[in-house]
DNA sequence: GTACATAGTATCATAAGACGTACTATTAAA
DNA sequence: TTTAATAGTACGTCTTATGATACTATGTAC
């Protein structure tokens, strides 16, 4: 895990996961590795709409922010794992609470369409 | 508040909390208003970095998803205060979680540099 | 020796988000 | 009659984020 440091200067713990947080998937593949490893290609099918080279790019920032763990086996055709770490995984809390407010949420515009 | 159809669309809960909750200040905003109004003028000495109309359309955007509340006052000059909704209140929640995810990751990372 | 599968890279184009500066309406007070 | 205060608007610009297409390496199976 590389470290942020420029995180540590925001001061606010809310714009530091603010801040990790952001980018259009990332939120997808954490939900996705929830219950268990993934390979590259299986997070790919499970989501035809990302282009590859950007959910590359996504998967490579949750590792080097150290939410994600990559582990590659040196076999040919390539084969590549990822999961979640400890901290990934405390993450989902804040997910969870997400989702929470989400429905909630969207039960109230429901309503209000009625 | 005017309701956002396509906010349904999205599907996933978390999906729509994440939409509500993109912009660079939103969440800062939010946290402003937690424990009570503000007129628009406190909110911008508050956050001197922001420029101002963009203040004003990220609480326009609060405002139209209906976690912040805008009360105008007929008068001269103008007063106009903000204050959170109760499903606003609701999302400090979720800012909660936030908070301390942020914080435990802090204090990660801050270890991995010593 | 050709094709296939995986996990990528590289490059360019476009769209969205954020920024900077300048401008407005109104009335009361100086 | 000019100035000050509040809560904005209206541009144009610039940067960042995301998207599309094409290309790569390598060993195994055919």
């Amino acid at each position: 895990m590389e470290v942020r440091k420029e995180l540590l200067e925001i001061g606010c713990p809310i714009g530091v996961t603010q801040n990790i947080m952001a980018g259009k998937w990332k939120l997808v593949i954490v939900w996705l590795l929830k219950d268990d490893t993934k390979r590259f290609g299986e997070l790919r099918r499970a989501l035809p709409q990302i282009r590859q080279g950007y959910l590359t790019q996504q998967l490579r920032e949750l590792e080097r922010d150290g939410l994600v763990h990559r582990k590659v086996y040196n076999v040919v055709p390539p084969k590549v794992e990822y999961s979640l770490t400890d901290i990934g995984i405390r993450f989902l809390e804040v997910m969870n609470k997400m989702y929470e407010w989400g429905e909630e949420y969207s039960n109230l515009i429901k309503n209000l369409c009625k």
